[in-house]
DNA sequence: TATTGTTATACTCTATAACTATA
DNA sequence: TATAGTTATAGAGTATAACAATA
């Protein structure tokens, strides 16, 4: 039987790999791994500020403003002024953004659901029972 | 019963979280991802060859050659010119490299098992043999 | 005066192309 | 001629400091 610490060491390095395996299927491989967080973030709250966004990814304002450009010069989001405050700017996903988030989701599910259809049905059972785990163990 | 989809949406959430929270432990807050990735092939590998990292963690050369570069001036790694081939370099950790890299896996490792001992023997167990299946899944 | 967004500047990571030294 | 490493150059992501516009 293995110690909590041995059990710690094997979950660590199977979380990196399978997470840097997840991270290489995108529907664009121009977009970068901050580029497609960002989107992400706008695809789940329709808009944001930058602000917003900069204290979502935990990065300065400076470095999501150029991120915004990038995706912006991409074609993916558009900037509007905010009307009741015209110091914001309110950022949105146009089509182009939203199509190219919902490729990347169904290629990283359609990647792990192949491979979790080669597993047992307890298998399966167990990696479910574990992602809800390691979701608590994250957001402590 | 979650279908096998949601059940891969689920696990690709979690792990995307979990390795963010652990990929923010190390023990110099100053190392880069990539640079501590190299500083870990070393541990693992002892001496390597510039062309050998690259290809390993699959990046050109002249940019894992700043990346060693860095290590090098943070003085983590020394370069010895290979005396059998002369075109080569080795490149090896010195005390402080080792030294970083084994308190970072602690202070992952740690943190890690902080929060597994707060859960129950069969939620350990789950999580261990999970990580026995994401690693499997990884390497296909 | 405080907040929002932006520009200026600088450093790292990434790439491709071109170069040097060695085999 | 081929390979290992490096330098040159350029684009993206990160930061802090300083600025303009707005509240």
């Amino acid at each position: 039987m293995a110690t909590i610490a041995e059990q710690s060491s094997v979950l660590r390095l199977a979380t990196f790999r399978l997470a840097r395996r997840l991270r290489a299927q995108k529907a664009d491989q121009a977009l970068s791994d901050a580029q497609l967080a960002v989107l992400g973030e706008l695809y789940r709250h329709s808009s944001l500020t930058l602000t917003q966004l900069a204290d979502r990814e935990k990065v300065s304002a400076p470095s999501m403003n150029r991120t915004v450009n990038c995706l912006e010069e991409a074609g993916y989001l558009v900037r509007t002024v905010d009307e009741v405050d015209r110091r914001k700017t309110n950022l949105t996903l146009n089509d182009a953004g939203r199509d190219v988030v919902k490729a990347t989701i169904s290629q990283r599910d359609a990647w792990l659901t192949n491979r979790l259809r080669e597993l047992s049905k307890d298998d399966r059972a167990t990696l479910a029972r574990a992602a809800e785990l390691m979701g608590g163990l994250a957001t402590q």
